[in-house]
DNA sequence: CTACAAATATACCAATTGGTATTTATTTTA
DNA sequence: TAAAATAAATACCAATTGGTATATTTGTAG
């Protein structure tokens, strides 16, 4: 037996890997369940009896995508020393997890967020879900440093941590489209200099 | 005659506004040719017979739709004093967009970058461009009221302008998502924060 | 008010959509 | 290693997709 893993999560796990990308390109709408058996080879009986349906799929791959982007951060974060340079990692985000992840479609999450807040109730409320611990985990860094003494007592930890969070997305939106990765650097600057200005 | 405005040119205004919330909520994918006739009460035929098939309906719906928020935006631009007083209009952006249009289905520059940008060409050159242009706006805003002296010398205009609209726009996916509005005035007010800083 | 042009509707097309019963092949357990 | 259980493939389904050729209606200019 392999330690755990049956055949069918196996496959599970092979489907979700295997169009991560291509429903973080395409889309929940534009992803077809034919992209689907291409990608992996399978047919759609194997696909079917995996997953109830593709809805199903597009939550898994979802929470997958959403996953390595949080990895990739929760590894640099935990490396950094202090809660300013814990903040500080989201101010060079996007360089590490290009880098680490590549360009597989721009963030999960803006992507999921965008298609489904009007078209897929469980989608939506999975963004926003992520979003919302995203929202948290920057929120406990900001508190923590300031119980800690790194930044200025008094800081709306909400509003900062929204306006990264809001900061980060628009650029990614922004640099993706326009093919320019200034953009980005521009944002992240901006992010720096929020940080900084919280400095104690 | 109606003053320049043919038969075709006016069924074509009226495609164009009856799907044009339909497109902003559902996306290009998730909006179908049925969706269409349906909305407008035509056949195939007529909308064929005005566009050449659903992209170019996608296109004009665009233009139209970035053109309504445009326009609420420009009242308010025109209205105010000074370049401080512009730059500001930004930071209640929300709240008089959405009193005017009402919601639409959130940002069409947004939805149709983080749609296009990996799926379709000329809607990714139309949001791209749309965004170049707010761009530059806000960029032309920022280096008049510096040679008026309402601003400090030295500000980055590019870095400034770019983070705004990543704030609003990352602001209205958050907003739009969680379904809290209270996240958009999180956004808003750091926009203000940002502009309150470089007044000279 | 008629004749011509332009716009719209009708009826169709092949291809694709998401999905399902059923058969076949492969794992797993005893 | 054989039997039972599970997974995957095959072959199908009705509905819908975007799109077109042609017929019919409507608008318009003389």
């Amino acid at each position: 037996m392999n330690a755990g893993t049956s055949k069918a999560e196996r496959t599970r796990n092979f489907i979700i890997e295997k169009t991560a990308e291509i429903f973080n390109r395409k889309g929940y709408a534009g992803t077809s369940m034919s992209d689907i058996t291409e990608a992996t080879g399978l047919t759609k009986g194997s696909i079917y009896g995996n997953f109830e349906n593709k809805e199903e799929v597009a939550l898994a791959v979802f929470e997958y995508n959403r996953s390595l982007v949080f990895n990739t951060v929760k590894a640099q974060l935990d490396k950094a020393p202090t809660y300013y340079e814990k903040l500080m990692v989201y101010g060079r985000v996007y360089k590490n997890v290009i880098s680490s992840v590549g360009n597989r479609g721009g963030c999960p999450i803006l992507n999921t967020a965008v298609e489904a807040d009007d078209t897929n109730v469980p989608l939506q409320l999975s963004a926003a879900k992520a979003l919302n611990s995203w929202k948290k985990s920057l929120m406990d860094i900001i508190r923590l440093g300031t119980e800690a003494g790194e930044f200025q007592p008094g800081v709306n930890a909400e509003e900062m941590a929204v306006s990264i969070i809001a900061l980060i997305e628009g650029g990614v939106m922004f640099s993706k489209v326009t093919g320019d990765y200034r953009h980005m650097e521009h944002v992240l600057a901006t992010v720096q200099a929020l940080v900084n200005r919280i400095k104690a």
